[in-house]
DNA sequence: TTAACTATATATAAAGT
DNA sequence: TACTTTATATATAGTTA
């Protein structure tokens, strides 16, 4: 995107690092800014400068919003089985007030049509029913974490899966330059054997 | 960038908003990356599909990290405005644990008195409250189910991008055993062509 | 749909001032 | 030190399979 090609690792020139900061941080929030509104995304970017100097682009108004939302997500990934409980409480704590709750709840009743059933018959039902609901919903809970345990350990996988590969085509492609200089070097003078001990080291590296 | 320039401007056509989106993001998320690398800056993107999936890169391991700094620098700018009191509340809000929320709740029961609440209000309440927790429970169950989403989405895309690697490797290995050949023929003269060959069957299993 | 494929628009690395 | 210019690398819009 330049005059030349870019390895993409930290500059260690540290006025050229400063002057690509400077124009890929504008570059990066312009884009930003381009897709949140061709594509109707809200979009958040924040970016520090080693020396801790802070820019930041939001679709939203503001920036809290949008973090709120991206916790909400994360909330219900991080939940694991005993702190899922205390995590639900807290986290929806923080959009309702009791009062609120209360006042927002809506009616729901309906009358049991069960006047068939004597008193007793109904505590009892009473007190079976809620168990059998927590077992049902604690199933269900765990299932979903479970489910969501093992994607995210799937996606850790792959990353690092993805990591591998890449440093295999970098190592690759650095090989393969030596390779291509020393070969042209070499079949001025020696013939092939000399291409090919050079191909078995390269191999090594696959 | 593409064959025509576009305006920026909310993209109407559904499809091509989705496809622009998705092409964008991508770009947007590479780009982030460049620059925390290059840079040696912390940066964070965080990107909501319109139909609310999250999409995120962060240079350190979590966006959280960022954020926080995020608000020290917010709030060490603005004094301290009615707003950042609110941010503040809610964001410890979200660490109370069950302990601190019932003592909420408690506060809260005592201003009507309970003592004084007659029978009418009790059931009233009581039968609120089971709305409220289905309530509670829909959204957490419905972050989950998102979350689960995002989590195979995200999947299907590392998995993509492994597919290409694994591709851009083969076609790398290609390249090299035409060349093998290629040193084969030539040595058919001269010696040494053994080692070549066990070299290139050797490569298959790389 | 989703995936490749160009032709073109953009971004930007290095050079110039 | 920071603009401006240019050559080149990248991103991507529209197209096609």
């Amino acid at each position: 995107m330049g005059r030349k090609k870019v390895e993409i690792k930290r500059i260690e020139d540290k006025s050229s690092r400063q002057v690509t900061f400077s124009k890929r941080r504008k570059g990066l929030l312009k884009k930003a800014k381009e897709l949140s509104i061709l594509c109707d995304a809200d979009v958040a970017v924040v970016v520090f400068s080693n020396r801790d100097r802070i820019y930041d682009f939001s679709s939203t108004n503001s920036l809290t919003e949008i973090v709120h939302r991206y916790h909400s997500h994360v909330e219900a990934e991080k939940e694991s089985s005993a702190e899922v409980l205390d995590t639900e409480h807290s986290k929806y704590a923080s959009f309702m007030t009791v009062g609120q709750l209360l006042q927002t709840v809506g009616r729901q009743l309906e009358e049991p049509a069960v006047d068939d059933l004597s008193v007793t018959d109904l505590v009892h039902l009473e007190n079976q029913l809620p168990t059998a609901l927590m077992q049902v919903r604690s199933s269900k809970t765990h299932l979903m974490i479970e489910s969501i345990k093992s994607l995210r350990e799937k996606e850790k996988l792959l990353s690092e899966e993805n990591k591998h590969l890449e440093n295999k085509i970098a190592t690759t492609k650095n090989k393969r330059e030596v390779k291509n200089e020393m070969a042209l070097d070499f079949t001025n003078l020696a013939p092939a054997s000399m291409n090919c001990q050079q191909q078995k080291t390269t191999l090594n590296f696959l």
